[in-house]
DNA sequence: AAATTAAAGGATAAAATTGTCCGGTATTTA
DNA sequence: TAAATACCGGACAATTTTATCCTTTAATTT
């Protein structure tokens, strides 16, 4: 569904807004033991989405990573999503044709369109502020535990 | 959403398909410039999809490829993408989770479950002869045209 | 049987994705 | 102001995906 790269970075900022809203900053080492994924490759992604500026960093000791409040409130999964990936996946045909429309539909235009509508509402309407309570609350997790 | 391969395959198999339902077997070459995809590659794909059993192939001068009638009947959407890409999209975690389940369901895991068992069942119920009617109707298309 | 045709299969190459390493820069603390 | 901390950025490496080429194999036609 999502590169890998894309499905670190979610996790990340979702973890990095659970702390944020507990008033903590994390750093790099903390949220990729945490989320269970290779921390430089993890850093790079931060990156992209520091630049983004769907998270914000901080360098230096006591630094790190966080989301203000805004940003927990108003950054969407889709946001994250467009930053690493691309709208490519949001939008493009399922059989790759590079222009499917009603124009010239692929045979499959009609069926995938309703789902993939719904993925963009999904994406669009859930913020990692929503989220991270979630996982605050503990009906939701970003590693396995066992 | 699905890989390059998988794309190709899937419409190399409508074209085939929507040649096979009119008695008429075909070529690699006819095959990469209907569908307007990379023949080698192409070439490879196919082959997967005859060991797979979900096509035909005959060697030799008019040879190339078929669907039977059972193929052109039975082989669904989803068995392509199954034999192409695996069913990893199809029943993995959106966050890449290595187990995500209602035991430990990732912070999206409910939103996207109704999502994905859509798109399965999309693919499920569509055969390779139903979307080659499509096209041999005018409804769908295979590559741009222009 | 020989020549021709077309898929099968193996080796290889290019490109994209995933992942690592390390010196540079900014910030805080002592 | 020196030292320590932690993100930044660039280069590099490994892996996977995409793509090509060429020889072999099987089948048809002459």
């Amino acid at each position: 569904m999502f590169s890998k790269a894309c499905e670190y970075g979610i996790r990340a900022a979702i973890y990095i807004g659970q702390q944020s809203a507990g008033g903590r900053r994390v750093g790099l080492k903390d949220i990729a033991a945490e989320i269970d994924s290779p921390e430089a490759f993890t850093a790079k992604i931060l990156q992209q989405l520091v630049r983004a500026q769907l998270l914000t960093s901080v360098k230096g000791p006591t630094g790190g990573f966080e989301l203000t409040p805004e940003q927990l409130r108003t950054v969407t999964l889709r946001q994250l999503v467009v930053a690493i990936d691309g709208g490519a996946m949001l939008q493009g045909c399922a059989l790759g044709l590079p222009q499917c429309s009603a124009q010239q539909p692929c045979p499959m235009h009609y069926q995938f369109l309703p789902i993939r509508d719904q993925l963009n509402e999904l994406l669009r309407t859930h913020t990692i502020g929503e989220l991270a309570s979630k996982v605050q609350e503990g009906l939701g997790f970003l590693k396995q535990f066992s």
